[in-house]
DNA sequence: CGATTCTTTGAAAACAGTCAATCTGTGTGG
DNA sequence: CCACACAGATTGACTGTTTTCAAAGAATCG
């Protein structure tokens, strides 16, 4: 179970955290299985956690005015969820986080996060790391947004991430790059014509 | 003009940062103008800079297969300008920037920003807490990208970042929220019977 | 199998983009 | 100071794309 956390934060720094640094690391996590549809976090109350995915498939997503859902994040194995703005600013979330599969989560708090980036330098390293990545892809998930046909949008989010074309429904995939489902069901028949 | 660095520092990090750290900090930065129309970096080459702007106003955009131009960054006064992913990956980078308005900045490298880190610890603070900021700026760029009408884009422009709205010409806000300058003058005409 | 969820399709409407022309304001050089 | 050039904004007519609404078809799960 940890072991995925420990892999990640090698991969993630090129360095082998020792077994004593990641022994604080461990205790500031606690495993937790979240069934499908049910909550990490709801809109209106503060988001408490930072989770790391074990196994499983979670979604962050806002209902608008019209009470339609649109997806901000998807999350699967070795991949973060919380929302940061809530999380960090202590401010009540705009986002529901739920689970599209089983999933099993390390979680964490900001308190314990805290400790952590003081106790364990590699995983100080490993959260910079990762803010840096998530700048980055939020960056170009703005220009495909910005600059991209809806077909541009699919053909990228195939070659970024084929793995949640493959576990997430279609309409959530819809969802995610700002379609209607029908949209994208259309867009996907003409792609076969070329 | 370091000092606006410095109150930046001060104002992200909540601290006072001290002569003698700040000492560090200056001697990473060089000063340097960028007029009106000339590049900080070009696409195809890889972002050696990152900038803070102390006086001017910039933008980072890319140009698409058809040749049109889409703003994925604007930056003003106390804001850092740089490809993220270029400067940090070292990739050739596929956006432009230039100056807008004659500009004057404060720039350093990575090397620089390596040291910086290292020697001063309010700075890596700072850099920090940009991240996040980043981060999360960008996570609502991206809702409002995928879940708002034109209109409603443009209204959180308005509210979020009035400064660009009065700086910026039409067009080039247009091309940042992802419209064409046609589009936009007409959404502005109609949100005036309203 | 029955219920639910997801996908596909069709037709009409809303929306945004394109192209071309005109208008407006600004600044520059004669 | 004026005339002109230039960049940007607006408008109109048209085209194309995406959404909406409604219905029918798959697929999945208990």
């Amino acid at each position: 179970m940890y072991n995925a956390l420990r892999n990640f934060i090698n991969s993630k720094t090129g360095s082998e955290i020792d077994d004593s640094e990641f022994q604080f690391v461990e205790a500031a996590f606690t495993p937790r299985v979240i069934k499908k549809k049910q909550f990490l976090s709801h809109e209106g109350s503060i988001c408490q956690y930072m989770a790391f995915i074990v196994k499983g498939a979670m979604r962050q997503y806002v209902i608008d005015d019209r009470g339609v859902e649109h997806i901000v994040r998807f999350g699967i194995e070795n991949w973060w969820i919380s929302d940061r703005e809530s999380f960090s600013m202590l401010t009540p979330s705009k986002y529901n986080i739920d689970a599209f599969e089983d999933t099993e989560l390390l979680v964490t708090t900001k308190e314990k996060i805290t400790l952590l980036k003081d106790q364990s330098p590699l995983f100080f390293k490993m959260a910079h790391v990762l803010d840096e990545n998530n700048f980055i892809a939020a960056q170009n998930r703005i220009e495909a947004n910005i600059s991209f046909t809806a077909e541009e949008k699919f053909q990228q989010l195939m070659k970024l991430y084929p793995e949640f074309v493959r576990r997430f429904p279609q309409n959530m995939l819809a969802s995610y790059l700002g379609l209607t489902p029908e949209t994208l069901s259309r867009i996907r028949k003409q792609m076969l014509f070329r």
